[in-house]
DNA sequence: TGCACGCCTTGACGCAGATCAATTGGATAG
DNA sequence: CTATCCAATTGATCTGCGTCAAGGCGTGCA
């Protein structure tokens, strides 16, 4: 759409890391220099919760490394994860006060934020933020819409299926396409659950499953380790042509 | 956030209907102009697919009145709606070539279509565009996230319950709060089915348990009566606040 | 008037996944 | 080396919803 995509950082040196799609030489360098004004970081220990839904939130980010949850919960306890945010991926709401989930942190990590202020002034003036910041939601959009899918018809199998395969997608050296490739499992059991909307157990008994039926292997716990990249896919149900992201 | 909010046009004249927060008396009236000049509109009948997945898509669109509902489907059949498109609300993603969910009209529709490359120029060289277009899909990212829960954690009976209550407030005056309302279905068994991860003949089913336990009442197949709105929200699992949206 | 077709309802039954409960294994502390 | 703890596994049982199948009801067409 824009052949020139806004040069907010860059997402090699983690400085300030949001996402664009192309590096571009023709941004201005004093966009750059107006967010280092009005943003800090902030760290978190594995565990940790962010923020609680419905907390005053002055402050919106962008994940540098590590990996957050977002998570509903209901009255009684019952929880849904509806967003996964990885190195790069945005928080937080322009325009609006208060946190709709919680923000957990699954393992160590460290967001660059911008006080909201200042940072919707920017927008107002900076059209390239608003586009930028449109197209990441966009994204966003897409990835809740398939993940409703599989919500609402998938199998405990080809959820489980579905997440390993997105998760060794995203880790693993798959560059080539198929084949052998392995990676760490960044959420527990019950994070994995609460991702697919099944128990703890579900999750345990398929992967076991899994294993048994040698496509995947496990080395402790938290390692995956994938034979054969296609074999795995075949168990998600969906279509057959592995797109490729950019 | 912007004080300024984009004047598309008037959602209550429905000539062009992307819709805005509030009427803003300082609009430009050129900003319409241009989009008078690349805009068009589209009739389609109850039942009729806008639009495959897959298929080519050189506009983008926005819906005057009627319903239409976006759906991915499996292979083997398996479908998800993932969106529910009413009066007002956008369809189509600028910078994307192809439609990723079937469109279907679930009554009688009119689309206001814009042609997608004028209309990427013109988001370009007009920044309240994507502002309010940013606004839009985080509204619907909001909802899509609200709707991950209902499928991964709610009940059949909570699920119902949870699409007839959103049904009833944006169709019914309840101005006040609670009462009584009614109105009509905009969805077959099946759609609702759909939308809610179901079967036909569960929705079926905690229908008539409703019907039986007097929390509802039907009138032929399509048209709802809700005694006491509390009674029914009582049944979503949602938390008893009941946020009126803006 | 009757038949066919679509949509909906209702019943009977089975199974995938939830629930309840016990055990294992790996990590850390004493 | 043993005790403690917590995440994960595994087993036994239960149940909500899916599946399959048989009508019911309204609408349009011959």
């Amino acid at each position: 759409m824009s052949q020139h995509d806004l040069k907010l950082g860059h997402p090699r040196c983690g400085d300030c890391p949001i996402r664009h799609r192309a590096v571009c030489a023709r941004c201005e360098p004093n966009e750059l220099e107006a967010l280092d004004a009005i943003k800090y970081y902030r760290s978190f220990e594995a565990g940790q919760t962010v923020i609680w839904s419905g907390d005053r939130m002055d402050f919106v980010a962008s994940v540098v490394s590590g990996i957050a949850t977002l998570t509903q919960t209901m009255e009684d306890g019952r929880r849904q994860m509806v967003g996964l945010l990885l190195p790069s991926d945005f928080v937080g709401r322009p325009g609006r006060a208060t946190a709709a989930y919680d923000v957990t942190a699954t393992t160590d990590l460290v967001m660059c934020c911008f006080r909201k202020k200042p940072f919707e002034d920017m927008m107002a003036s900076t059209p390239h933020i608003s586009q930028r910041l449109l197209e990441m939601t966009l994204d966003e959009l897409d990835a809740a819409r398939e993940w409703m899918l599989l919500l609402g018809r998938k199998t405990a199998r080809e959820k489980i299926a579905s997440l390993l395969a997105i998760l060794a997608r995203r880790d693993a050296s798959l560059k080539a396409g198929a084949g052998a490739c392995s990676f760490d499992l960044p959420l527990s059991r019950e994070e994995m659950a609460d991702y697919l909307g099944l128990t703890l157990e579900t999750v345990s008994r398929q992967i076991s499953a899994l294993k048994r039926e040698g496509i995947i292997a496990l080395e402790g716990k938290r390692h995956i380790k994938v034979a054969d990249f296609d074999r795995l896919t075949e168990q998600t149900g969906d279509d057959t042509d592995g797109g490729v992201l950019s």
